[in-house]
DNA sequence: AATCCTCAGCTTGTCTGACAACCCGAGGAG
DNA sequence: CTCCTCGGGTTGTCAGACAAGCTGAGGATT
C-alpha cells in the first residue's frame, strides 16, 4: 500500500482545519461559527467528530460554546506559552535574557529587601554550600535557589514569574554545563564568594554594587554558555 | 460512581475534576489514565462527555491520546500563558520588567547593531516625530515602534518575543498616561532628545551610554506611572 | 401603546449502542 | 531463535435519540 488513506484522526484533521480557517480570518473574533451539524456535514464527519475537534479548540481557548447559542470565535491566534517559545531557542539567548531579569532584580530587591527575604537568602545561601559535594543536579538546584532568593526579594510577581519560567530551561544547560566543566571537582568553588557578595550587596541596600555583581557573575556563565570546550 | 456530577455542563466538570486530580498529582507524567469506559463509570457519565472532557484537556496540552494505546498524562501544570498573568497586574510592576529587557537590550544592541538596524531605528525615530500631532493612540505607537526598533537590534528573538508579550498592556497604560499628562500639549516633546540620544549611542556602539540613556529614560516613565497625578 | 408571557425552533449537551482502527504482548509456526 | 498470527484491550467514529438552554416573534395583558 502506496497511499496511506486516512493518515491521521479525524476530529484532529478537522481541528487544525478549523484552526487554519479562524487564523485566516474566515470567522472574526466574537462571530458564530456554523452549527455543529452543518459543520458535520460541510466536513462529511460525524457530529461527535466535530463536536470532539471544537472541545479540542475550546481548550486552546480559541472557541468557547454555549448551550442553546452557538458557538463562538474566542481568539483566532493560538496562544504563546513560556515554554513553547524557549524550547528549541539557543541557549545563549536565554542565559541573555535572564541576565536583564536578574540584574534588574538585584537591583529592585536592593531597595525593597525586608528581613524576612535576607534571612530566606542566606538559607539558600548554606543550602548551596552543603549541596556542593552531593552531585551537580542538587547542586544546581541549591544553586538556583539562591537566585530565585534574591528574585523574590524584588517583590515583583510578574518578575518572579519570568524566572521561574526560564528555570527548567536552565537547570538543563547548566547541569549539563557543571559536569562538563568539572566546576564540582575543584575545591573551594569559586563562585561562592559571588553568591555571598551578591546577597550582601543587597542586604545592605547597595542597589549598584548588587547590579555590578550580579552581572559580573552571568556574564561569566554566559561566556562558559558561549564556548563549552 | 465516586462522585455524582449533575449542575451544569457535564463535560467541563469532568475536566475540571481531572485536571485537579492531575495536579494533586494522582497521576504521574507518562503514566496512563483509566481507560474511557472506566472513567465514564466512575464519574457517572457517558463514554463521550468523558471524551469530550479528555480532548478539552489534552487541546490544554495536558494530555495526550493514542489509539489502540490510552491517554497518557503529558504534563500536569496548566500552560502559563503571557497574556494570562500579565492581565490582572499592576502597570509599575510589568513597567519595571519592561526596563529589564530594554536596558539589557540596549545594551545588547550596541554591540551587534547592523546598517540595516540603524536605519530602520531612524526610520522609526522620524515617525515619532511625525506622530507627534496627530493623536495621542498614534503618538504612543510611533513611540513604541522606537523601542521595538532597538530590541530587534539586539538580535535575540527571546528578547523581541518578551518585548512584543508586554506591548499590548503597555500601549494601553501609556495611552492613558498620555492623555491624562497633556504630554502632546507640549511643543517640543521632552522625550524626543531621549530617544535621539538612544539611538545614536547604539548605532555608535556605546553600550554603556545605550544603557545609562535608557534606563534614565525609563526610570522616568516608571516614576510618572507611579504618581499619575 | 407599552409591557409581559408563551412558545416554536434552533442550538449545544448527553447518552447509548455499535463497529472500525489500532497497539501490544502471548504463544504458536517455521 | 525469529517471525507471524491472533486475541484482548484501547481509542476513534458514527448514527440516532432526547434533554437542556437560548432567542426572537407574536400574542396576551395592562
Amino acid at each position: 500500500m502506496i497511499a496511506p488513506l486516512r493518515r491521521n484522526l479525524l476530529a484532529d484533521q478537522a481541528a487544525d482545519l478549523l484552526a487554519r480557517r479562524l487564523e485566516d480570518g474566515e470567522w472574526a473574533v466574537g462571530t458564530k461559527l456554523p452549527g455543529e451539524t452543518t459543520l458535520a456535514a460541510e466536513l462529511g464527519v460525524g457530529r461527535s467528530t466535530i463536536r470532539e475537534a471544537l472541545r479540542l479548540l475550546a481548550g486552546r481557548g480559541l472557541l468557547r460554546a454555549r448551550q442553546g447559542v452557538g458557538v463562538h470565535v474566542e481568539r483566532t491566534t493560538p496562544a504563546v506559552t513560556w515554554e513553547s517559545v524557549l524550547r528549541g531557542r539557543e541557549i545563549a539567548d536565554v542565559v541573555e535574557v535572564r541576565n536583564a531579569i536578574e540584574v534588574e532584580a538585584a537591583r529592585l530587591a536592593a531597595g525593597r529587601v525586608t528581613r524576612d527575604d535576607v534571612a530566606d537568602m542566606r538559607r539558600a545561601l548554606a543550602r548551596r554550600d552543603e549541596a556542593f559535594p552531593v552531585g551537580d543536579r542538587e547542586f544546581v538546584e541549591a544553586d538556583i535557589a539562591v537566585h530565585r532568593a534574591v528574585v523574590a526579594a524584588a517583590h515583583n510577581p510578574v518578575l518572579s514569574e519570568l524566572f521561574e519560567t526560564f528555570v527548567p530551561r536552565l537547570t538543563d544547560a547548566m547541569t549539563d554545563m557543571v559536569a562538563l566543566l568539572g566546576i564540582r571537582d575543584r575545591d573551594p568553588e569559586p563562585d561562592a564568594d559571588d553568591h555571598r557578595a551578591l546577597v550582601d550587596a543587597v542586604a545592605a541596600g547597595d542597589a549598584d554594587a548588587a547590579a555590578r555583581i550580579s552581572r559580573a557573575h552571568l556574564d561569566a556563565m554566559l561566556a562558559a554558555v558561549r564556548s563549552p570546550r
